[in-house]
DNA sequence: ATGAAAGCGCTAACAT
DNA sequence: ATGTTAGCGCTTTCAT
């Protein structure tokens, strides 16, 4: 591998005019800077970008952390922050913490050694100690959907709000009046936030004298089939479930085809997430939408603001979520 | 940020003690360890791994390029070699080329000036470009899946014959004898030796007189829903269809099902992937395994050779696909 | 218009 | 048992 030095030597020049003719920093004679080029070529040069971030403080290089790889949640917001990243000359670490906080406060450490310019931590379990590692460690951060508001770093929000309020609405309107709600783990800030938005939306029908119930899921397939098995035992059934995710649901709109009822004729069934697989059940699931990619794609935009510019006013926005109305609902049985 | 010199100062030894205390590359004395263990405290020194790895030529840092993280293929791969490199004090760059060379020579071509310790490449679409551009930058490297076999370079094949044998005779010990075959994209080098080997097993049935048809896909649903319609245009239809892949295969169950054809009991179905999706569809989907966590690790694992010990012999391995059978497939009508 | 030389933070061969 | 010193390959200030 050649080095300013080689080149240098070749082209008769100082390593000094190297360098500037490569960072177009400095006037050169075009003749002068003509031989610099021929040697380089000569050399087939590649820069050692080691020693050039050593030297500038920048790597052109930030980390991606995620909690779960294959959550289908993250495949887009991914391609998001890498597209844009790449475009913009700089390349991803990525970080799956899988859920263990050692994990990822080993990666991130590491990261942070390696000097990276920027970080976007996404992983939805908010634990602070990772917050603290960062934040005084001076390193660009962007969060993504972290539960709390008003953390002091650059930030992007998912507010669940409007989409869950159109699915109550919309459900409300096909004349379902006995509306459950089927919940992610209760350890999730994210998942605690859902419920309270469905109950929200709910209470401000009061007047219809709605009946609503909130049964215990856990984000996965299987416990949408287990709160199926729940609301089974019931003398009555709801005719509209809503879910905190469309794996719940899609478990639901098993668990009922199992019992024998009818999606969406005998129930009326609502996820969220919009994930691929939502196009694939049939009946197509009515779905929450939340713009991933776009997710993805802004939290970088922040980091690259930011980078540019440490002192920036804090960035911050809010992503609202908003309903898909597909096959799983239908009016309310009579 | 502190670096050696402030922590020797402090600790009244030379940097070259400090750094052979941090490294554990000498012997030092007890006590003044005790110092400057105590100095890199007081002074909460973090090393700067950029400066690290410029002297040592080591990175501990490696590079995974995928050709489409939305392709359910890649996340499991991608735990497999996270989940190790982490564990060997690795951190890894994601490149996703999305199809586009330009774009993934980019990418690569900057891990490369980074000084990555070592790359693994998983795009399926074998171009000569990027291997070339590896080849001869010296970077270990490891391939998956590259189709050709026989490159001079570590990798790991699936080998598709197995899985695709074992369904071609799950469907005719059930009593098929008209099976299709609905392919991937031509230009996939993976798709058509998929073809090859469902090929190859029929042919071993020539005494049965099976009749067998090729169709043209896409690996992707709406692929699966074109064949079908393409074959509901034959006075006879198959009872078996094996699929390239399982987005395929689901395609082709739902364009059964809005044709008003039942799967299994009209036609029996068989996916490859063995993808999350398998299981949540109705019938659950009888398909060929690839362990795609699996694949990723194995990857890593030798990639963590080579980087050992860099005139290692070739690695290579093959792995075997198999049939699992779900509800998909079922006796053939008589 | 170009060069000399110091420095980024670490390692390692060579002294002592 | 510890220190001196010369790199690793690049940037950048200060000279000329």
């Amino acid at each position: 591998m050649a080095n300013y030095n080689d080149i240098a030597k070749l082209a008769k020049v100082s390593s000094t005019t190297v360098s500037h003719v490569i960072n177009e920093t400095r006037f050169v004679l075009p003749e002068t800077k003509k031989r610099v080029k021929d040697a380089m070529k000569k050399l087939s040069y590649q820069p050692n970008l080691l020693a050039r971030g050593l030297a500038t403080g920048k790597t052109h290089t930030i980390g991606l952390v995620i909690s779960d790889i294959k959550n289908p949640f993250y495949p887009e917001l991914i391609q998001g922050v890498e597209e844009l990243a790449v475009k913009n000359d700089y390349n991803v670490f990525l970080c799956n913490t899988d859920y263990d906080i050692e994990k990822g406060l080993k990666s991130i450490g590491a990261l942070i050694r390696k000097k990276i310019d920027g970080i976007i931590i996404t992983s939805s379990q908010a634990d602070n100690l990772l917050l603290g590692e960062m934040i005084n460690s001076k390193v660009p951060i962007v969060l993504v959907n972290w539960g709390r508001r008003n953390v002091k770093v650059d930030n992007i929000c998912i507010d669940y709000k409007p989409g869950i309020t159109e699915a109550v609405e919309c459900m409300v309107s096909l004349g379902h009046r006995k509306i459950y709600f089927v919940s992610g783990p209760k350890t999730l800030k994210t998942a605690k936030i859902r419920i309270n938005n469905f109950i929200g939306a709910i209470e401000k029908f009061n007047g219809l004298g709605l009946k609503y119930k909130v049964i215990d899921g856990n984000h996965k397939m299987d416990g949408g089939l287990k709160a199926v098995r729940k609301i089974l035992k019931e003398k009555e059934l709801p005719t509209a479930v809503i879910c905190s995710n469309d794996l719940t649901a899609i478990g639901v709109m098993k668990g009922l085809r199992l019992a024998g009822i009818k999606v969406p004729e005998d129930v009326s069934v609502i996820g969220l997430d919009n994930i691929a697989l939502t196009k694939i059940v049939s009946p197509m699931l009515t779905t929450i939408e939340i713009e991933r990619y776009r997710i993805g794609k802004t939290a970088m935009e922040f980091l690259l603001k930011r980078i540019k510019e440490k002192d920036l006013p804090r960035q911050t926005v809010i992503l609202k979520t908003k309903l898909i109305v597909r096959g799983s609902t239908s009016k309310a049985k009579t």
